[in-house]
DNA sequence: CCAGACTGTCTTAGCGCTGAGCTAACAAGC
DNA sequence: GCTTGTTAGCTCAGCGCTAAGACAGTCTGG
């Protein structure tokens, strides 16, 4: 049995067979299967009236722990995405009531973000569901071979963070 | 040394302990990973006059040998993209000269996609450029870890393609 | 030979993100 | 008290993508 990349490979190897494009069989993998975790993950999102970006946000201000409030700059800060669009987010989610913005006392620049009480329940809620998905999603793996697979996935991220 | 996600981890184990996130050690890292490769050889593209949508395309026709042409449809099939996104990619490279389409003789609704001798240039004069670039990201890993892990993220891609 | 189903490609409105840049508030040195 | 530099957050035009569907060409059964 052999994936796509697999087929990409050979013809690259009949085509240019004096490049050595070996590192596409990493590169190339770890791309499509976030797309197809991606594209999974967000139907589990949309039965909760949710897209990745929205729970993104809501679940980095749930497990930050009581009282469930960050700034928008820790935010863009965990997120991967600009600040703009972290702005752009928080728009939404406010205007949905899932989060509040507050002035913050001590720095007259800063802001807030804090959960709402129907945003952490929202959160709480999807969050089971969504990590049934991602269990679905690995199921082809045993549990070593997650832990494996976890473990190369962290020394790559560590070397790119 | 350790990454973002395991202090994802370590926050969730914290505020939802009734939870197994163990999942997320892997599918969390997967779309951190995904996003660092994108960046990266987003800015070898560029350095090209591209960005991964149209090296995609011209990779794609490139790889597949003489006479350089394809379908949209077999573009789409091999993009994880939609035929929406194939027609505008393909007015993109058309616009420059890169890439041509021709009415199919045999069948009056097909096309064939074709790269023209420009775009060809281009794609083999970027190609060592972006494999030199991904073979930077894999530096913090051995060939062996490297083998390891396209085995593993292949069974991954195998169960769900 | 025609009707209906199917296939291949394109069109378009709407979405979320980026990149550039803006404003306001704070900090440090003179 | 100023000036200069920094930080926090936001705005907005433009981009590529998706979802839905339009439309022409091809196939199939009766």
């Amino acid at each position: 049995m052999t994936d796509h990349v697999a087929g990409v490979l050979d013809q690259w190897a009949r085509e240019r067979p004096d490049l050595d494009v070996s590192p596409m069989a990493v590169v190339g993998r770890v791309s499509r299967v976030s797309r197809r975790f991606a594209a999974e993950t967000a139907r589990t999102f949309a039965q909760h009236g949710l897209d990745h970006a929205s729970f993104d946000v809501l679940a980095t201000l749930r497990r930050a722990g009581p009282p469930y409030a960050l700034s928008p700059t820790a935010l863009t800060r965990s997120s991967m995405v600009t600040s703009g669009a972290i702005s752009q987010r928080l728009d939404r989610l406010e205007a949905r009531g899932l989060v509040v913005r507050r002035p913050r006392p001590t720095d007259g620049r800063g802001t807030d973000v804090a959960l709402t009480d129907e945003g952490k329940a929202l959160v709480d809620r999807a969050l089971p569901d969504h990590l049934a998905t991602e269990e679905r999603l690995l199921a082809a793996l045993s549990d070593e071979q997650r832990a494996e697979l976890a473990t190369l996935l962290s020394a790559l991220l560590v070397s790119l963070e």
